[in-house]
DNA sequence: GAGAGGTCTTGTCCGCCGTT
DNA sequence: AACGGCGGACAAGACCTCTC
């Protein structure tokens, strides 16, 4: 479509048009536009000139319309209307007609947290809506929450992300995790024996050190760590089939020992608890289907 | 990115002119 | 004479471009 006849017509002389179509009399469309009548006559003339019509003509005590501008009159109604309605509509977001896709980085395990209660949920409320979950890269996650390529993070506090808005989903806390029948450990697992254990270490960055190290240095102790993993889901499978023993969030521990022949244990010295977050860009902040996945998020009864 | 300076757009004022 | 449209002069502000 080739737009350079209205590139160069602005929107207020399609309304003086639009004015005078209606009125048939330059001051009285004045008056209703809420300017001189001098300036409806400028306007008129513009019109005039990039039409290449009179447009009106003066006859007994009224503003004549030509052929011209009375077969402008119902496609030009017509459109300021429609976009009078575009403006005007506030963007809304129907739940049970979208067909959105939302992005979520995140890990594994939050992943399972926060799933089962979230997709129970868009699929009832939302069937048309999709949900992605993409892994949470400590690198370039600021920038694909900036870009729009993912939604929200849900993520623990991190300072990585401070120019962006947050929300706490839920709190967490940690445990052992023992196959059944360990040889090693007992009713009540003691700090020596902890020590004593060869460990598994779930780090989902891949990088930085384990909370529990620092805390076992204090006490003048260590542990030997003997198996490294990236992923949530790898390690418990690991410690099932070995005397192995794994400091992993609850929520992971209690999931594995559901299907597996594991044992939860209360970990022998305090480790501090942490929050998952839900992270996004402000630019999302006023969006209405941002506003209702982030009221499922707050809302949602994730497994414990 | 901020500021300066030139240009363009828009609207008002006001006098002129044609019609009734 | 009154009314209403036309258009030139002007002002204000928006916009654009250039320079630092």
């Amino acid at each position: 479509m080739d737009h350079a006849l209205l590139a160069r017509t602005n929107l207020n002389l399609l309304l003086t048009l639009d004015a005078l179509l209606e009125e048939r009399s330059v001051t009285r469309a004045a008056a209703r536009l809420g300017v001189t009548q001098s300036a409806v006559s400028h306007a008129l003339r513009q019109l005039r000139e990039q039409l290449g019509d009179r447009l009106f003509v003066r006859a007994r005590g009224a503003m004549a319309p030509t052929p011209r501008a009375l077969a402008l009159a119902g496609p030009l109604r017509q459109g300021l209307r429609a976009l009078q309605q575009a403006l005007e509509d506030a963007p809304e977001f129907d739940p049970a007609r979208s067909r959105r896709r939302f992005v979520l980085a995140t890990t594994d395990l939050v992943a399972a947290t926060v799933s089962p209660a979230l997709v129970a949920r868009l699929r009832e409320e939302a069937p048309g809506v999709e949900l992605e979950i993409v892994p949470a890269e400590s690198t370039g996650l600021g920038e694909a929450l900036e870009v729009g390529e993912v939604d929200a993070a849900l993520v623990p506090a991190y300072e990585g992300l401070g120019a962006l808005e947050r929300r706490k989903l839920f709190d967490e806390t940690f445990s052992c995790l023992v196959r059944e029948g360990h040889p090693g450990v007992g009713r009540r697992l003691t700090l020596k024996r902890y020590c004593a254990l060869d460990h598994a270490l779930i780090r989902p960055t891949g990088e930085g050190q384990s909370v529990v190290d620092p805390l076992l240095e204090e006490r003048g102790l260590s542990r030997r760590v003997t198996y490294r993993v990236r992923y949530f889901a790898a390690a418990p499978f690991v410690v099932a089939r070995s005397d192995l023993i794994l400091t992993a969030p609850t929520r992971l521990c209690r999931l594995f020992a559901e299907a597996l022949p594991l044992r939860v244990l209360k970990p022998p010295l305090p480790l501090p608890p942490f929050a998952i977050y839900a992270y996004w860009h402000p630019r999302w902040r006023a969006d209405p289907g941002h506003r209702w996945l982030r009221a499922q998020l707050a809302s949602a009864h994730f497994t414990r």
